[in-house]
RNA sequence: GGGCGGUUAGCUCAGCGGUAGAGCACUACGUUGACAUCGUAGGGGUCACUGGUUCGAUCCCAGUACCGCCCA
């Protein structure tokens, strides 16, 4: 049955897929060859809500690329899918979920909210899945793993033990000093109310504005202000009594703890070390803090003095921590002035004391609330908005003329000279700078993240560093392309602690429970008789001192490991306390709670055998990073020992893009290293961005977004991975037009009717043997194509895909559709039997090795085109061919490059002479060595058929009126003085010769010179030396030609 | 401000010391039995600029300009 005239895609990639997959031909070891060595990828895991996108898309198919051909080796292959449990983006569908009827994640248990994201997991994980089948993603599916698998409250068919191996993580780091509770900066979303990585912030240049403020000197001193040029010159000078501040989060005033500038700023030496008052809130309450030198000010900036307000911004947390100035936290987690705690005069009071150095700042930077009652509970904006009001309304902020260009937009124009001149300094406006400011929003929220200081679990990533750099600075794990590497140090060698807990409900919960601390002096037992009398309980008892009583912890994977620990924290108490027993209540409240009741009971029963220590699991989640670090041997099955760990680990190679190789990559280098001792990869290839066609990131809000599945309907899934793969420059980004999609579409077509035309001629399956053909044009293509192997297979051990991919494009289109079929033509119409089976044969072995060389980029249709024909197996594991360049016959090389050569020349005359199409030319030879005769010989039906021609004749000399075409070893000339342009041919005359003329100047002008004699490599002066003799040769019968042509007139 | 990259045909990009390449687009011609999702032919480039190294530079080095990206 012929073949249709195109493939369907849309109709046979299903049903393929659906084969592969009823073979299990993915299954890790599938095709394997026996002792076959291992070759192993690990899926970079989507978010298990997410959808595919174009990033997705290549990435996959870089992969695929990698593992179908190694299949096709016979490696023993494995590629490892699976999904990212994605804790705050998968928590925010749900709660979005819930916000449709109205419900927050609030009004029910945690494990109720849990179990809805499970099933939400359940409905979207196979979203993804199905998106990579679509593309032909060969991974083995029965292996899919998922980073939360395993957990508490997983629900049936999530047993895997990812879980497990997140925990001992957990458990070993902490056990080894490596995990730490602290207080520090953390990017913080007031939406979610959870901190969040730094991966998870955008920062965004919005239009914003610079306010500038007057800092009143303490006890009204006075300095003298003088600002320089650079030769030293006095430009300005005044009496100041206070200091000008810029800032563009005026709010955060309140928390100020000092004000800093350069060390080596003159303009405010006279004041360093005095105090001066934040110009906000009550005034019999307003601040004094003092005026510091820290390296952070630009002089050059804004007025040169930094206000430092340590707990809510970065820089001035690394100012505030250098020169031990208190943080104080201003806002709560919602991002909202805070409302709670001392109030207002007696905070500022405690402030005042701590800045003066009358007391120490407290170790809790939020047991000082400084924001004024007026402010409490205002929305950060809106405070920010009241604060600037306040102070302009006080005459502290700074003031301009109303013209003054940083006013931006809201600068006033310059009145006319009749108006009154160029300024008008009776006209004085606050200064406010219009300028672009980069704020920091989270990329789920869309809110401006705020930076808090906020109790979180560390990885003191510093000290679990070093094998990851050294690993890749001594070679034993190999970055791709090497300038990526440099990334990866500079972050690595700069890493900061990696704050690893999150305030949500969805992810591996911290494996640390927490009791009471009662180890203080109020708990002592007072007569030392080793019991607790009705004193001492009551004193326990008075709920307020369990309310601020501190808390001891202890970490296992379940709560019955840390059972002993507890136990021997308590073993000092008084008896009967200290034998309590263990356990687990939900909070410390409940914790306070219990513990109450308990010693109630006691108390009237005296039955020590019911007291109970209640402890209670910290509530946070860990990073989702710190479980997909862990994702190449967890996948494996470790921590248990599992055969594939033993089999497949380390991973061969990792595809992922540059915009995480330090948020993945070198965790995942960090903690494979930390946990197994072993590098997680041998290879990372860093790829770069599909951006759209003009090179814009796609972006939903941009709307450029091209989704790689409606390409796919449109054009197939086979055509878009073979743009991407041909576009697959290393490092470079890739500009995606549906353009180039649609070619790659036609290719396929191209390669399907070149099947098509075989199947007409009888061409089948190719046999086991390679052919041994005597035609020069099937001895040709067999070197053509064992020339195309080594060249695929040098490529792709190079991660170079566009090199295999265009490589491949121009064998299959250039040499063999536009050559190879066309030379067979006249092989299948040979009355010699063995000739047409010789043909049919060599076809047959060329196109399945297409098939064969192309099935990694093109799984759909090659595999379709496989099927035609009856075969041992799929092509999805059918042998890779090892033959290279020793199938090419020099012979055969050299006569069809000469019969090519000849053939082009010819259409080309007729073309330029405009010789009608369906004109069939006579062609005349005045000269012609023996091999150019064989070759003629040989080829003679062939070349009268693809060019054209009538017949062949000999003449002594070119006819008049005729077009001479010069050949290696002889001429020929075509006859067309009936309907040759004389003007045309002579100008195409004389740009040939004017072009071989120019070559042939600077070929041998570098003949010429002795110092390229001398200088130059031998085989290129023989080359260059071969290329001048070619040249001249063709330049003189060229020129011949042309006085042919004069003689004509 | 620091770091990294880019600048080659109209567009998108390869190449990278030894005669400037591909795909797409463009122009002309063409249904010759695989393919019009095609065929044949053609036009089109001081390889950003300025210096340097070299027998020789699009390629190496230095600087300049412009454009990206990352980090502050």
């Amino acid at each position: 049955m012929a073949l249709d005239k195109n493939f369907d895609a849309s109709a046979a990639e299903p049903r393929i897929y659906d084969a592969w997959d009823a073979a299990n031909a993915f299954a890790a070891g599938a095709n394997a060859r026996p002792g076959a060595p291992a070759f192993s990828v690990m899926i970079p895991p989507p978010n298990v809500t997410g959808a595919l996108h174009m990033g997705h898309a290549f990435n996959n198919t870089l992969q695929d690329i990698l593992v179908r051909w190694h299949r096709m080796r016979g490696h023993d292959t494995l590629w490892q899918p699976g999904t990212d449990h994605a804790g705050i983006a998968t928590q925010m569908v749900v709660e979005r979920e819930l916000a449709k009827t109205n419900r927050r994640r609030t009004d029910m248990t945690r494990d109720e909210f849990t179990a809805l994201v499970w099933e939400q997991k359940r409905r979207s994980r196979g979203n993804i899945k199905e998106q990579l089948k679509r593309l032909g993603a060969s991974c083995d599916w029965s292996r899919e793993a998922f980073t939360m698998s395993g957990a508490p409250g997983a629900p049936e068919g999530e047993e895997g033990n990812f879980h497990d191996a997140v925990i001992r993580a957990f458990v070993d780091l902490y056990d080894k000093g490596l995990i730490y509770r602290g207080k520090r900066l953390v990017n913080w979303d007031p939406h979610f109310e959870t901190a969040i990585s730094d991966l998870e912030v955008e920062n965004i240049d919005r239009p914003g504005h610079m306010w500038h403020f007057k800092y009143p000197l303490a006890g009204g001193e006075t300095y003298t202000y003088v600002e320089r040029d650079e030769d030293g010159a006095v430009l300005f000078e005044e009496q100041r009594d206070y200091i000008s501040i810029a800032t563009t989060r005026p709010e955060t005033m309140l928390g100020d703890g000092a004000v800093a500038v350069h060390p080596s700023d003159e303009r405010y030496a006279p004041i360093v070390g005095k105090l001066c008052e934040i110009p906000v809130g009550p005034k019999e309450q307003r601040r004094l803090i003092p005026i510091i030198t820290d390296p952070y000010p630009d002089p050059d900036f804004g007025s040169g003095a930094v206000k430092i307000t340590g707990a809510h911004d970065f820089n001035d947390y690394g100012v505030a921590t250098r020169n031990g100035i208190p943080l104080y936290v201003l806002m709560d987690t919602r991002g909202r002035m805070r409302a709670d705690g001392l109030d207002y005069p007696e905070a500022a009071a405690r402030a005042g004391r701590i800045a003066r150095g009358e007391e120490d700042a407290p170790s809790d930077a939020t047991e000082i609330n400084l924001v004024p009652e007026e402010y409490r509970g205002l929305d950060r904006f809106e405070a920010r908005a009241r604060v600037v009001a306040d102070i302009t309304a006080e005459g502290l902020a700074v003031m301009v003329p109303a013209t003054d260009p940083r006013l931006g937009a809201q600068a006033a124009a310059p009145a006319a000279p009749e108006e009154g001149g160029e300024t008008r300094l009776d006209q004085l406006v606050p200064l406010v700078e219009e300028k672009t400011i980069t704020q920091p929003f989270g990329d789920r929220s869309k809110v401006v993240i705020e930076p808090m200081l906020t109790d979180q679990w560390f990885v003191d990533a510093a000290r679990i560093v070093g094998p990851a750099i050294d690993a890749v600075r001594q070679g034993e794990v190999r970055i791709l392309p090497e300038r990526d590497a440099k990334t990866y140090f500079h972050w690595l060698e700069n890493i900061e602690p990696w704050c690893i807990s999150r305030q949500l409900w969805w992810g591996h919960r911290v494996p640390v429970w927490y009791g009471l601390d009662l180890h203080s002096e109020s708990f002592r037992d007072d007569e030392g008789d080793d019991a607790l009398d009705e004193v001492e309980l009551i004193s326990l008892l008075t709920k307020d001192r369990l309310v601020h009583s501190g808390q001891r912890r202890q970490c296992a994977a379940r709560f019955e490991g840390v059972i002993e620990g507890f136990r021997d924290d308590i073993a000092a108490l008084p008896h009967p306390l200290n034998a309590a027993r263990i356990v687990e209540v939900e909070d410390r409240a409940a914790a306070i709670h219990t513990f109450a009741a308990s010693l109630a009971e006691y108390n009237v029963t005296q039955d020590a055998g019911r007291l109970v220590y209640p402890v209670w699991q910290d509530p946070d989640v860990l990073d989702t990073w710190f479980s997909s670090g862990l994702w190449p041997v967890g996948t494996l099955g470790w921590p248990e020992q599992t055969p594939e760990l033993e089999r497949y680990f380390p991973t061969s190679v990792l595809v992922t893009g540059f915009d995480i190789i330090f948020f993945w990559v070198a965790r995942m280098m960090m903690m494979q290293y930390a946990m197994v001792g072993q590098r997680p990869f041998d290879t990372v290839y860093v790829h770069a961005l599909v951006r759209d066609e003009k090179g814009r990131k796609m972006s939903k809000s941009l709307g450029n977004v091209i989704d790689p599945l409606s390409l796919c309907d449109e054009y197939g899934a086979d055509a878009v991975r073979f743009t991407l793969a041909s576009m697959a420059a290393m490092g470079r980004d890739l500009k995606l037009s549906k353009d180039r999609v649609a070619g790659y579409r036609n290719f396929g077509t191209k390669l399907w009717n070149a099947f098509r035309f075989a199947e007409m001629n009888g061409v089948g399956a190719s046999g086991p043997a390679r052919p041994t053909p005597r035609e020069t044009a099937n001895a040709w293509i067999l070197g053509e194509l064992g020339r195309i192997r080594e060249e695929v297979d040098t490529a792709l051990a190079e991660f170079r895909f566009n090199d295999a991919a265009n490589g491949l494009y121009a064998f299959v289109w250039g040499r063999v559709c536009d050559w190879y079929v066309e030379v067979a033509k006249p092989l299948f119409a040979s009355e010699d039997a063995a000739v047409v089976a010789e043909t049919r044969e060599t076809m047959a072995f060329v196109l399945d090795n297409c098939l064969i060389l192309l099935h990694p980029f093109m799984p759909f249709i090659t595999e379709e085109l496989w099927g035609q024909q009856p075969r041992d197996g799929m092509l999805v594991h059918a042998d890779w061919p090892d033959f290279g360049a020793d199938l090419v016959d020099p012979a055969a090389e050299a006569e069809m490059g000469w019969v090519i050569d000849l053939i082009e020349q010819i259409r080309s005359v007729r073309g330029e002479m405009n010789v009608p199409a369906g004109l069939k030319v006579e062609l005349v030879t005045t000269e012609l060595d023996t091999d150019g005769r064989a070759a003629w010989e040989r080829n003679a039906e062939l070349i009268r058929r693809l060019a054209r021609v009538e017949r062949l004749t000999e003449a002594e000399a070119a006819p008049k009126g005729s077009v001479t075409i010069p050949v290696r070893g002889g001429s020929f000339a075509l006859p067309l003085a009936e309907i040759i342009d004389v003007a045309a041919e002579r100008a195409r005359l004389d740009k040939t010769v004017g072009k071989l003329d120019k070559d042939l100047r600077g070929l041998t002008g570098r003949l010429g010179n002795d110092r390229f004699l001398a200088s130059a490599p031998d085989d290129v002066i023989e080359e260059t030396r071969a290329l001048v003799a070619e040249k001249e040769a063709q330049r003189d019968r060229l020129r011949s030609a042309q006085e042919r042509l004069a003689e004509l007139g």
